[in-house]
DNA sequence: TCAAACGAGAACTAAAATAGAACAAATAGG
DNA sequence: CCTATTTGTTCTATTTTAGTTCTCGTTTGA
């Protein structure tokens, strides 16, 4: 179904995607592929897209999805945990799955991410939500989010990257102490962790002090 | 079905998918069943396409794919089916339990949910919204509904009910034409309907002209 | 022994890949 | 808001790789 640069470029794609959650520009994909070009990226990507195995908006940058991987046959990991990525993407021919994602525990609770995990913890969450890459869920505690219709008690599906564009909604860990989902602003040296409520103050931090740990991807309410 | 070279043809371009996930050469074909032209895998390519075993994109190289093999190879012990369902009962699969639930259509859009409804429409939701009774979906056309944290675009989980307490939010269908979702408060013989929204005024029925249809069990909504 | 399936080879056509450049659109940052 | 920069698109040209079609001869199994 591919052809040879194809499968490369996809795989470059797959990567990086799940490496820093950002898609390539087509320069970097160029230098990856060693061309010397970008139009046959162009190229590519549209066959990719023709294909089936990469979706992209419309007149934005940097703004690929991959949605199928070929079925390569890996062998089978016993148990699936959340942290293989590759494994969490849809292969083709399947249908819709669900996946479990560990339930990380609340979130400005002030303490890193990392040490509230507990893995027999995991929420259910519908496939669609975790495109690939690796995901976790959190708990919102308070309101700090709440014009961006994130309410207490909500639960949040994040996406494992380690940096985002401005403007999304990210996990922050400022300090390596305390873990806060934001909205994001760099500003040169510095990064501004901006609430969604009038009532809290945006953040200011040196760039250094601050640790991307994910990216919104999701959100999930129960109403009794 | 096959003859002995389509049959071996066959296997081999489904080891090259799965093993490398780059579609094989008609030359790489050649050499692989020990031949000295490529026309015979021409042939033989034909007549496994006419047989239905495989597909391939017209005017394309390297764009073949498997679309069923003989029953000999057929069973593949990790692709798990789905083998139940009919209509949309609890499924499970190796991550837990999740429900389908059909995707009706949008809400606010001015017609009775019934009309809109698709079967064939059907989204995946965790299933610890869906306690139990009949649920469904629907997209939220607006933001009427704002200052409760449902934005547009969002999907909403309704549980299926014809009575609700005041203050619960419902999706309520108004002379049999109009189908929204608003906070239920009666009042006597009248039926409000309140947004959330300070720019939307609230509704107020004689009690007659309102039928609940369901009421608010979960909301899903996904970033990118 | 006849028809269908297979094999070889060559000539031809089509698609994929590479490169470069010019241009347009989106984005970052003041 | 404006400007500079980044990113993506489109075009042209050339080379390489891949697929099609033909003819003719051989094998094989009912």
């Amino acid at each position: 179904m591919l052809t040879k640069k194809q499968y490369e470029l996809l795989k470059f794609i797959n990567k990086r995607l799940n490496q820093v959650g950002i898609s390539p520009s087509f320069d970097e994909m160029k230098v990856a592929l060693n061309l010397k070009s970008k139009s046959g990226i162009h190229r590519l990507i549209t066959g990719l897209e023709e294909r089936g195995y990469i979706r992209r908006l419309p007149h934005r940058a940097r703004a690929l999805e991959v949605i199928k991987l070929p079925k390569i046959e890996q062998e089978r990991p016993h148990k699936r945990h959340f942290n293989d990525n590759q494994n969490n993407l849809n292969t083709e021919n399947e249908y819709g799955k669900h996946l479990n994602v560990p339930l990380m525990g609340k979130i400005a609770a002030g303490m890193p991410i990392e040490a509230i995990s507990d893995p027999s913890n995991t929420i259910d969450v519908p496939a669609h939500m975790t495109s690939n890459g690796e995901h976790y869920a959190l708990k919102i505690d308070g309101d700090s989010m709440i014009e961006a219709g994130i309410h207490h008690e909500d639960t949040v599906v994040i996406k494992k990257c380690d940096q985002a564009e401005n403007g999304s909604i990210i996990v922050a860990l400022i300090d390596n102490q305390d873990a806060t989902l934001k909205l994001l602003q760099k500003k040169g040296n510095t990064v501004e962790l901006v609430p969604a409520n009038k009532n809290y103050e945006t953040q200011i931090f040196e760039a250094d002090r601050v640790k991307i740990q994910g990216k919104l991807a999701g959100l999930i309410r129960n109403y009794r």
